[in-house]
DNA sequence: ACCTATTTGTCCGTATGTATG
DNA sequence: CCATACATACGGACAAATAGG
């Protein structure tokens, strides 16, 4: 399934459904060409109201993601194919790790000590 | 008054009212700190559903004009002062190429058709 | 060239939630 | 505690662009 909601999650709906698409472009299991399944039928599947999954997508091809258009749906762009998730925040914070001397390990643990807090 | 329709306009509301909002910055008539009226007020002297004013704010929001939060209000940010001509008109314009499903050089194509003329 | 179904775009209305002051 | 004001989500209606027959 390409979208997906977190009953538990007190994230919004749109926001969501927009994590779910740019996981699977950051692991590449959607690739430029490819098309999102219609609103409607993702709506339905997901019992959300087809405005939700719509803000959804506009997030999308606000981000670039996606190119979105009446009658054709919504489109993988060409850009989706080099979007990494965290390729602005990785360089920052390995550049300052490295500016105070911390290792690797060091950094790894503070990270998963992030996650799991 | 600070935001404004034109009925003769084909642009969507949502736009024009935050066009309105750009062009009242641009010219220094809205300074960072200032606050625009409640979207509720803005709604009813208008005649457009509250919505519409809600998704023109959040667009300015989008391009770092307003601050928006809940109970308070939008105001004017700081970076909206130091916003030139272009940088509040591009916005404006990509969000519109975006609508219409253009590519980037597509637009850009246009930008230099129009120079060059 | 025409028609139809599909699909997103905008706008309205209503309800409820949540942060701010 | 309370009023204000934005945030999200639902639903409905109609418009407009696209694709396919």
């Amino acid at each position: 399934m390409i979208l997906s909601i977190d009953p538990s999650s007190s994230a919004p709906l749109f926001e969501q459904l927009a994590a779910s698409v740019r996981a699977e472009i950051g692991r590449r299991a959607l690739s430029p060409g490819e098309r999102l399944p219609a609103a409607h039928d993702v709506a339905e599947s997901l019992e959300v109201n087809i405005h939700t999954v719509l803000r959804a997508y506009q997030l999308l091809r606000d981000e670039g993601l996606v190119d979105l258009r009446r009658g054709r749906g919504a489109v993988i762009t060409e850009r989706a194919a080099q979007f990494s998730p965290l390729a602005t925040a990785i360089p920052g914070l390995v550049a300052e790790a490295r500016r105070h001397g911390l290792t690797v390990d060091h950094v790894v643990s503070l990270v998963r000590k992030e996650f799991s807090s």
